[in-house]
RNA sequence: GGAGACGUCGCAUAGUUCGGCCUAGUGCACCACCCUGCUAAGGUGGAGAGGGGUUUACACUCCUCCGUGGGUUCAAAUCCCACCGUCUCCGCCA
């Protein structure tokens, strides 16, 4: 939800923020309208309901034989109030529902288009280079019996997979990274739950454009969430934040669901693009000013968490058309994958600004005293996707695979995986 | 899954019998000032959330909010219905 202050004082901004992603700018001449039509009304109802008010203390004072007439004429009134009430309250649904469908402002800087026109921020690493034919991470995964794609299909169906040994400890092992570098930032960690309720999943953002991609157990009237910002941005819904102390950052584990119904066909070998995947989520709660300085704070986390990893990758500036609706700008940091000879998505950073928080009604006290929404951000520290770049980036001639120095001490110090005969 | 009890402005509670002096009282905690005088007590005042109007702002004013949403009524914290949640007991249990 955008600030409806904005829709007064700076339509143009808006427009402008329309038209660089792709969406409907008469939107916002439309939201300007609701919005006067719907205040107007709201004044009507409001000063017949005053009067109705007065009225009552009337009825309620006056003598019995008195109290007949008066209550006709207050019954008169009284459907007078309720017809504007219900006008009221037509404009106030009108006025949401417009407004509510007005994307995020995006922040000067962030390119207009669609997905292929990012701005490339920065290159870092050298991209891995082989004297020998190398393997994707599937035939990687076998050899080491690492990733278990027939038994993952077998059981649950395309898109599944199990981790299975060296496979397993590995991304145990990368959590376990993420979550003391996520400790070492002073990010508080969370379990969150994986099931929620209507109104957080439609809160965040997530049951518009993203409508097909979430698992919905009808029977239970809950959603399977695609990712902890879900539950981490509910975590503090319809709650005043004390702010002042510092921002407020969490660290959420879960498993993520996905139903990917829009990519069949897409990045069908492997565990690059599935319906199950664990993941480390960071998730900050902060003032709107410092919401562009946190953004920049996640990103360095996120490539420092690469670089320990020992990847290739390039940090881009997505463009306005390719955000979601709650966020303002967003940063993907994508890996070199040598067997494809392509960047991919590693992970990626929102600045959602007051968008998000102004729907879940997430605030915080001005020195004034009055309460205004906070702005929250989200990014990735570590999924499963990773092993994809980590195997290959780091495989070597006879099938095993490098263990990156950093990642050690959470192998029990192993330096090398080696094929499983 | 079954039965019962409950949900009030930070916390604790009054109010629900029998709808209208509830514009929701009180205590604690909180803020300002006063008095006292020394890690305290007392006094006075202030102080919830959301939204209109009017303002540069302060202030003022109006409407809404008693778990949520409906309903009955001239009028609902109070009566009716549904839902959500909490607690107690029973049942079941990876």
């Amino acid at each position: 939800m955008i600030d409806p202050q904005i829709l007064r004082d700076n339509p143009q901004a808006v427009r402008k923020s329309q038209e660089a992603r792709g969406a409907s700018v008469s939107l916002v001449d439309d939201a300007v309208a609701a919005d006067s039509a719907r205040r107007s009304a709201i004044g009507e109802f409001e000063s017949l309901r005053a009067e109705q008010n007065a009225f009552g203390k009337t009825v309620a004072a006056a003598p019995k034989e008195e109290k007949p007439a008066l209550v006709a004429q207050a019954q008169e009134l009284s459907a007078r109030v309720k017809a504007a009430q219900q006008v009221a309250a037509d404009a106030e649904v009108e006025f949401t529902t417009i407004v509510g469908s007005i994307a995020n402002p995006i922040i000067d800087g962030v390119p207009a288009g669609g997905e292929e026109d990012f701005t490339l921020l920065r290159e870092v690493g050298e991209k891995a280079t082989f004297d020998f034919e190398p393997r994707d991470h599937v035939e990687i995964g076998e050899l080491l019996k690492a990733i278990d794609i027939t038994r993952g299909t077998k059981v649950s169906g395309s898109r599944f997979y199990f981790l299975s040994g060296i496979g397993a400890r590995l991304e145990i092992a990368l959590m376990n990274m993420a979550l003391d570098k996520a400790l070492a930032e002073g990010f508080i960690p969370l379990i969150t739950p994986t099931l929620v309720r209507p109104e957080i999943m439609a809160g965040t953002g997530f049951l518009g454009e993203h409508a097909d991609e979430i698992y919905y157990l009808p029977a239970d009237d809950l959603y399977l969430t695609g990712t902890s910002e879900v539950a981490l941005a509910g975590f503090h819904s319809d709650e005043i934040l004390d702010l002042e102390k510092g921002s407020l950052r969490y660290a959420g584990w879960s498993t993520c669901y996905r139903r990917e119904a829009g990519s069949a066909g897409k990045d069908n070998r492997g565990i690059l693009r599935v319906h199950q995947f664990n993941k480390l989520e960071m998730f900050s709660y902060v003032l709107p000013e410092d919401a562009e300085a946190e953004h920049e704070r996640l990103v360095a986390y996120q490539e420092s968490m690469l670089q320990a990893c020992g990847l290739s990758y390039r940090v881009i500036d997505v463009a306005a058309g390719d955000l979601g609706s709650s966020a303002a700008r967003k940063f993907d940091i994508e890996a070199w994958v040598p067997t494809q000879g392509a960047y991919r998505e590693l992970t990626s950073t929102s600045n959602c600004t007051t968008y998000q928080a102004r729907r879940l009604d997430i605030r915080y006290r001005t020195e004034s005293g009055k309460t205004t929404p906070v702005a929250t951000l989200n990014g990735t520290l570590a999924t499963t996707r990773w092993l994809v770049a980590i195997l290959e980036t780091h495989q070597q001639a006879d099938g095993s695979v490098r263990v990156p120095e950093a990642l050690r001490p959470y192998l029990g110090g192993l330096s090398v995986l080696e094929p499983v005969r």
